[in-house]
RNA sequence: GCCGAGGUGGCGGAAUGGCAGACGCGACGGUCUCAAAAACCGUUGUCCGCAAGGACGUGGGGGUUCGAAUCCCCCUCUCGGCACCA
């Protein structure tokens, strides 16, 4: 019998160490020294994906830090094109996943253009969506950190101009990020040529340009792009229009015009538009060696260290005399010590031998970050005593993709993004067949409230299931968790409401068994009734399971039980029909109720486990009501509603209709001369 | 700002072109009880009315339709994601 993987155990993480040197062997990862995100509760860095507002995921309340550490990234934008591509093939996943995920990867396409600085041999490079509008570019904007900075900054703006960076630079993530407040730059007195006017153009340095993304220096365009409208607002650069809307008025407004449209003041380009101007401008500066096409990603690199005294230690040693030396795979795992302190703190565990030469070494004292674990343990799954390699390559291939996964929205862009990179990784390397795609089908659960928050430990406002199972069962906790709300909706808890699931399964446990203890109050119940309330509850509850419509599933049952309550109190027998309800409701409950179910099914004749027992069927032929309730409606307001007999023809519900007194008064004795008809449902009189 | 999902009784929610409010919580009235709890029965969208009945009603406004919570347009608010990504 498989048994589940434990990421915390050696036997686990043993693989993923394993798989960590595969990545490094395969040149999809590598350490590289950068500005990292940094959570000062926790101590340790983490990546894009962790950071949640600029704060970090575990604690929305903390800002990160920007710190320059020297870390572990594996390569996931190696897959950036194959991850969004691939979001295509993913049709059993809901639409908005799909789109945060392709919004995450983010790609765009642009072109690289090199624009000569006076007085310097290299160029500026720039990169931009939008090469038709490079005949409206009246300022260039350099990022704080951009590399040129101090160089093209004239001798006598140095100080102002150094001021500014060291000012950018001790600002948080968040006050950097935040659109609300004022653009501010400074002028560095040094000017670009454009490629195309040959016109100079002045230099600038602003923090509204980042150095992680493009070239880290824009090219600016008032007219056309908002941000660089309100940069040149503030310090009164000229706004120049290059693109026309297609209809409409030209000039420069209130804001830039970013749509796409005819460009005008652009010399022998002018009249294209859309694709066509992109492409013509973005080919002559190719043919004129000034700029190329490329892609860009907003996805980074996946920052996987982290400085934790848990997780899963990083087989690499630093060996003054070779490198970084890969632990070979024959000394994994790298075992995690017990103590909890941070392993740079702990020589028994850092201190070792290089496996290379021999020499005294270091371990790497960094773990990786969990989300790897989580990132193939669906593998793993398929093999869980495999003690080769992570898992047996032809069982994987044999078993995936997972048919239904099912998880919170949360894990939109971590999780399910590590694992889709982690899947098409193993499938390069030969590992897990055809399957390019590990979950097939995802159905992502809302989360769950108590008192406008969502639940949490950190935050105190959780409920213990011990104390759920405890006051009322874990049944009819259950239950009404699955009666709260549809699933894929965040549900608000109630701490009352649970009564009604309660009271629901004391009900059917007193009808299954002590069905004397109600009393007769009426009189009218037939087989016939019950039985078809039975089927159309077969129907109902089967159809809303395999719809995850939990909610109503459970409704039906609740409305099921009063159908049987309804029938001892109409003095019926408790002959087949009776038997047949009372066992298609255990049965049919049993997925939400094992305990209940179980105890039921075996107390009233069940043989072996309910949970093995076939399902009930539904049969069309019993569950028709053999009347139905005719809505009346005179000029489409309801007037009147008929029992009449199941397929009436539309002469026949006419006459019918007529017949009433109620719709002959609102008829006023007209003939009525429209009339619709909806079959065993509806008529409407249009006088 | 952009993208997405939403707004229905006192509350959670049902109904995706055809009886709005299924099912449940709560509330109110009743039965039982010395009493209470539990259980059971009944009522419960709002307004007018003794009643029969009528009018209104799915965030707001407009439209399409015999008929709209449901489809279309505009506005608004809430939640989620992204966010100075060039």
């Amino acid at each position: 019998m498989p048994t589940s993987p434990s990421p915390c155990l050696p036997d686990y993480y043993r693989w993923a160490q394993w798989l960590c040197l595969l990545f490094i062997d395969q040149g999809l990862a590598y350490r590289h020294l950068s500005l990292v995100n940094w959570c000062p509760i926790d101590k340790t860095v983490l990546a894009n994906e962790q950071v949640i507002n600029g704060a970090c995921w575990r604690h929305p309340d903390t800002p990160v830090e920007k710190r320059d550490l020297e870390q572990w990234f594996l390569k996931i934008t190696d897959y950036a094109d194959r991850l969004l591509d691939d979001l295509a093939l993913l049709e059993g996943w809901p639409e908005h996943v799909r789109t945060m995920q392709a919004n995450w990867i983010g790609r765009s396409e642009g072109v690289e253009v090199d624009f000569k600085v006076r007085g310097f041999a290299e160029p500026l490079r720039v990169y931009t969506t939008r090469p038709d509008t490079l005949f409206g570019v009246t300022f260039m904007v350099l990022a704080p950190e951009h590399p040129l900075v101090e160089r093209v900054t004239e001798r006598e703006r140095l100080p102002e101009v150094r001021e500014y960076v060291e000012r950018a630079k001790r600002e948080t993530e968040i006050e950097r990020l935040s659109t609300a407040t004022k653009k501010t730059g400074v002028f560095t007195g040094g000017y670009a040529l454009n490629p195309l006017t040959d016109e100079a153009i002045p230099i600038w340095v602003a923090d509204y340009v980042l150095m992680g993304y493009g070239t880290g220096a824009i090219m600016a365009v008032p007219g056309h792009d908002q941000r660089d409208f309100e940069f040149a607002r503030e310090y009164s650069l000229p706004i120049v229009e290059v693109i026309a809307p297609e209809s409409g008025k030209q000039g420069v407004g209130e804001a830039a015009f970013t749509g796409h449209g005819r460009m005008v003041n652009s010399g022998r380009f002018d009249g294209l538009s859309g694709q066509d101007a992109f492409d013509a401008v973005a080919k002559h500066l190719e043919e004129g060696g000034i700029g190329k096409r490329v892609t860009r990603y907003r996805l980074r690199d996946w920052l996987i260290s982290r400085q934790r005294y848990w997780g899963c230690p990083i087989p690499i040693v630093h060996c003054k005399v070779c490198g970084l030396v890969p632990v070979p795979l024959e000394q994994l795992p790298v075992v995690l010590p017990t103590e909890n302190k941070p392993l740079a703190d702990n020589p028994e565990f850092y201190q070792t031998k290089c496996p290379r030469c021999g020499r005294d070494a270091q371990r790497d004292t960094d773990t990786m970050d969990t989300f790897i674990d989580s990132s193939w343990y669906f593998l793993r799954y398929t093999s869980t005593h495999e003690e080769r390699l992570p898992f047996d390559p032809e069982l994987a291939a044999h078993w995936m993709a997972v048919d239904q996964y099912t998880g919170g929205v949360e894990h939109a862009i971590l999780h399910l993004l590590y694992s889709r990179f982690f899947q098409k990784f193993l499938f390069d390397q030969g590992m897990v067949g055809d399957v390019v795609e590990p979950f097939t089908r995802l159905f992502t659960q809302g989360m769950l409230k108590r008192h406008g928050q969502v639940m949490s430990k950190s935050k105190g406002n959780g409920i213990a299931p011990e104390q759920m199972v405890e006051n009322d069962g874990a049944d009819a906790g259950r239950v009404y968790l699955m009666f709260l709300a549809p699933p894929q909706d965040d549900a608000e808890w109630s701490d009352r409401a649970i009564a009604g699931p309660v009271r629901f399964l004391q009900k059917v446990w007193r009808l299954a068994l002590e069905p004397e203890s109600f009393s007769v109050t009426r009189s009218g119940a037939t087989e016939e009734l019950l039985t078809r309330r039975t089927h159309q509850a077969i129907k109902r509850v089967t159809d809303d399971y395999a719809g995850y419509r939990f909610n109503t599933a459970v409704a039906a049952l609740m409305e099921l039980a009063n159908a049987l309550e309804e029938h001892l109190q109409g003095g019926g027998s408790r002959a087949a029909a009776w038997d047949f309800a009372v066992r298609t409701l255990v049965l049919l409950l049993n997925p939400m109720a094992p305990h209940l179910g179980e105890e039921l099914w075996e107390r009233t004749g069940g043989v072996g486990l309910a949970a093995d027992a076939a399902w009930p069927e539904y049969e069309a032929a019993l569950a028709t009501d053999p009347t139905v309730t005719l809505v009346v409606q005179v000029n489409g307001v309801r007037r009147e509603a008929l029992e009449v007999p199941r397929g009436l023809s539309e002469a026949q519900a006419l006459e019918r209709a007529l017949q009433s007194e109620r719709v002959a008064h609102f008829l006023n004795g007209d003939k009525p001369s429209r009339v619709f008809y909806v079959p065993d449902k509806l008529i409407n009189l249009v006088p």
